[in-house]
DNA sequence: TTTT
DNA sequence: TTTT
């Protein structure tokens, strides 16, 4: 068929990431994640700035990563698409949410905050009553291999960067 | 500050798009766009397919040209923003809307189809009770005649559009 | 007009930014930032990894934050368009090159990371021969405009989160 | 691993797909897409406009859709990431090129304007001399890969496509 | 080389 | 609920 429908957030995490488990053993990881927007109020002039909650969800894979790497306050960028959701309130009422179906997931502390912000969390965080996550043999590799940050410059000889301007250059 | 807020969508709208008007004369335009996705089922082995619709928000010069050029069936690509309306059902409840905030609007409608295809929205459209679009110099006249390739519309009970503005809100 | 042409680079800086001033005194930074792939081969079953290289131009306020706050390793996302740049080499010949002209910068190395790893950089960097960075009055502002912090948490009502499947749900 | 590299293209093909074979029956499809830029010129206040071409390369089933259904003119959303080639000129000198290789397609013709354009390529776009493409599965070793770039002449000295594949490139 |  |  046709269509694109694509998210792209970075921003950081509210909490440790929600884990549960689907019938079938795949793990579901669900994240929330915060972006902020920030302008000068045109009337009083003052720096105002808005924050906006984005709830994603991981499967599988992903949902294990995310569950054994990221922890409230961790950055992250996250690829996926919007899907909105149909349940019931407790008036039976139908209710609607829109969430991210995460189709990418990196994480962006660099190594070393990592590990100085690191810690397990809590058990409480994985013993939650219903149907949480609780992956029998959670040892998923020791660490995501992290490569050295561009240690080596470009291969590519360089070509003369831009530096002469006419007047009509369009950017 | 730190963040990425960003959707694309590229998609049908299901209808002609909804014009408003802010107190201090901006346009503002609500359109509705489909995107559908679609997979072979593992159990049964049958082509499935679910579509997936998009609120999505202009303002000023980009509503204008939404409202100009936009028709039911168009097909759009939009770059915008998340954000999520907090509302107040009949009953007095709280609820809350995901829409996207558009920044990018690309009419994907080729000159020629266009032309055929093409005819003002109906005056009905513009019509609507509260707060409606009346640009100064538009005479949407006449004939519908764009066909639906969006089948139906949206399924989501709308929530009130945007349309209590105060001066402060960030878009 | 038509079109849409958009990179999105997430990645680490190479060496630290190289600054040029325009004519009119507007800074330009180019800076180079690698991403990588990795998978594993079909054949030998061994992990492997390609860099990629991306040249990205800002200019500018952006030039500006750029020279001033990113340096060898930085991480960071960055947003622009592809442009593909001529130039002639020493033997006369005409030579290609592909760009990245840089609409939107974010810095993401945390605050910590940042203390840590940062310096400003070697005076050497800004005396390089041709047309070198040397921004006169060179204390572009004192530090990023310090926003109000996140005012209250939006609490929308927690719905019922995913975890009733069936098997034919599409993601 | 580390790192985003995307790119997202609306454009329209300047020339019917370039179709070639791998090696191992793999069908390769080059396309060449543009996308365009206007702005007004603050001085003469003339409205002005350039074009950007892209080179993509899709692999696989994808290459087979593009060679199916996209002709010169036709309008599409392009997906992938950024990719610089090395290769040698005449000269024997060291030569860069950056494609952009596909990962998502999308034709955004719309069913009626395919209907009505839409014709196969004259045969004699497939029985170009050397190495064209012709169906699935083809002469794979016919060696002779230096495709004269077809009739009129790209702006930029086409470099030798993506032909000399071993079995351990990233894609 | 395309499109608007 | 996060971050700067």
């Amino acid at each position: 068929m046709a269509g694109v429908n694509k998210v792209i957030i970075v921003g950081n995490l509210g909490n440790n990431p929600d884990m549960r488990t689907m019938p079938n053993g795949d793990a579901v990881a669900n994240i929330s994640v915060a972006t902020s927007e920030s302008w000068t109020d045109r009337n009083t002039g003052e720096r105002r700035e808005v924050t906006e909650w984005h709830r994603i969800v991981f499967f599988r894979r992903q949902a294990e990563v995310a569950g054994e790497y990221l922890r409230k306050g961790s950055k992250v960028y996250v690829e996926g698409r919007l899907k909105t959701r149909k349940w019931t309130d407790q008036n039976g009422q139908d209710r609607y949410t829109t969430e991210i179906m995460g189709d990418v997931l990196q994480m962006l502390d660099s190594r070393g905050s990592q590990a100085e912000g690191y810690a397990p969390a809590p058990q409480a965080n994985y013993s939650a009553p219903q149907n949480n996550y609780s992956a029998p043999q959670n040892n998923y590799g020791s660490a995501p291999s992290r490569p050295a940050p561009a240690q080596a410059a470009p291969s590519q000889p360089a070509p003369p960067p831009v530096d002469n301007f006419d007047d009509d250059i369009p950017f």
